[in-house]
RNA sequence: GGAGAGUUGCCAGAGCGGUUGAAUGGGACGGUCUCGAAAACCGUUGUCCUCUUACGGGGACCCAGGGUUCGAAUCCCUGACUCUCCGCCA
């Protein structure tokens, strides 16, 4: 949520800003509201002020036997006007906050300004793409090939876009998450924290999913609750409404959760195999920092996610996202594509963005800082990573001219663990 | 699902419908004392909105939302959450 004040107080730079993000909230409205509700304010604040005075005189007068007849005739007065102002107030209360909700974080100085991905910047590239002295297979040839997932299984139980994980399939992308748990835990200090899958409107909206988003998620009626679409929603919101003590901070944060996403209306786009899914997993990092280090900490949880990349020995490469390609509540992002040489794209595998105090004023998650004053929190967030098109590039990158699929060196302790054998392929002899 | 109890400031914990933004205790911070510390003593310890160039005012907030009243932390209603007991159950 941006800051009223500041919208008040820098007008031009809010309208700019939310038109590099295509957004069509208008400043004007919330000007207005906001210029109306102060007004009202404070007529009810004045009268407020002798009703406190004059109920404490008609206290003397009573205390004393005498007669306030005509001074409690004149507070219903009052007392009747103020009621009214009341629900004017709460009224303009409830549309403007109903805006500000629904009006975009304004992205960043050194986010490239376009109006859609077309626009986005390439940031660097690690590795280069593999080639092969055979013609590489794609995913779905592979899936098949190894019998790794039963997608008309997952059809018929769920609908599509709900895979099921098979025998090697399965073991491989829970040894992909332990690897990428493990390996945020013990390299960079994350604290792993599993929540729910399941939250309340209030957590919906304080990450920024609702009220906007609601369509694209999914609800259950029966008890108001929502599927979450990713970690960041329990994550980050498990501080909300709190004031940490700046040597709490940074707080951070790894969680691995089923995710779940409606993704409706792009139905015939990606939809093959494992590139775009209802229900698919993913490991997340969350951090909670000090506002003035928080585009440093943006470029060190993109590393953080990169680094898993180049564990699995993938090529990829960073794209910083344009004006137009930002999410709703995102300033800056970063996007990691990895490359899959058998469907010959890169696919989007991790977002790590800074959401600066957009979610935290939404969540109310605030600090005392050094100085003693309370200030809000920036927050972060980053894939690291979600697994199906992690799992793609694996296939495609690691396929032998047979067809078999050779195991990242770093999976392998967990395979061997998994499996109890040594066998370094993907099956299961 | 049924029955009951509770929700007050950083924490614990008082609080007759009328100087209660809130007793008291603890913690934290500052000061006196000390070479330093402890103890003791003194002081400080909110968030949000709003008016004002400023000094400084005013208002709201005792789980949330309604209601009663000239006036509500205190009375009434609804909801959320927590705890205890019963039932059901992985």
């Amino acid at each position: 949520m941006l800051d009223l004040k500041f919208i008040r107080e820098n007008a031009d730079f809010v309208r700019i800003g939310l038109a590099k993000k295509n957004d069509k909230v208008n400043v004007d409205d919330i000007l207005a509201l906001d210029e109306n509700r102060r007004k009202l304010q404070f007529t009810f604040d004045n009268n407020k002020a002798q009703q406190n005075k004059v109920s404490k005189d008609i206290a003397q007068i009573k205390k004393e036997g005498g007669n306030a007849e005509n001074l409690l005739h004149d507070m219903q007065v009052i007392s009747d006007q103020n009621k009214e102002l009341a629900n004017q107030i709460s009224d303009i209360e409830k549309n403007l906050e109903q805006l500000l909700l629904r009006a975009p974080n304004i992205p960043h100085d050194s986010v490239p300004v376009g109006k859609d991905e077309t626009f986005n910047k390439f940031v660097r590239e690690c590795g280069k793409a593999i080639t092969f002295d055979f013609e590489p297979k794609d995913q779905v040839s592979l899936i098949e090939h190894n019998n790794l997932l039963d997608l008309n299984r997952g059809a018929k139980i769920s609908g599509s876009g709900f895979p099921v994980y098979c025998g090697a399939g399965a073991i491989l992308e829970r040894a992909l998450i332990n690897f990428m748990i493990d390996f945020h835990i013990r390299k960079h200090g994350y604290r792993e924290m599993g929540v729910p899958a399941l939250v309340n409107r209030k957590t919906m909206t304080g990450t920024g999913q609702l009220p906007k988003l609601e369509n694209d998620m999914y609800h259950v009626d029966e008890d108001d609750l929502f599927l979450i679409p990713t970690a960041e929603v329990p994550v980050t919101n498990l501080y909300a409404d709190e004031i940490l003590s700046h040597a709490n901070l940074p707080i951070k944060m790894v969680s691995y959760t089923n995710c779940f996403r409606r993704e409706a209306g792009s139905y015939g786009k990606d939809t093959r195999g494992l590139q775009r899914l209802h229900q698919f997993n993913k490991v997340e990092m969350v951090r909670l920092v000090h506002p003035d280090i928080s585009y440093e900490i943006l470029e060190e949880m993109t590393n953080d996610a990169e680094e898993i990349l180049q564990a699995l020995g993938l090529h990829y490469r960073v794209m910083m996202l344009s004006s137009g390609d930002l999410s709703f509540a995102s300033a800056k992002t970063y996007d990691l594509e990895v490359w899959a040489p058998g469907t010959g794209k890169y696919l989007e595998v991790s977002s790590v963005s800074n959401f600066e105090d957009f979610q935290a004023r939404r969540a109310y998650i605030r600090f005392r800082d050094a100085d003693g004053k309370v200030k809000f929190v920036h927050t972060l967030n980053g894939s690291g990573l979600a697994t199906p098109r992690t799992f793609i590039a694996i296939l495609e990158t690691y396929q032998e001219s047979d067809g078999r699929i050779r195991l990242p060196e770093v999976l392998k302790p967990y395979w061997a663990l998994m499996t109890g054998k040594s066998s370094w392929y993907v099956e299961l002899t």
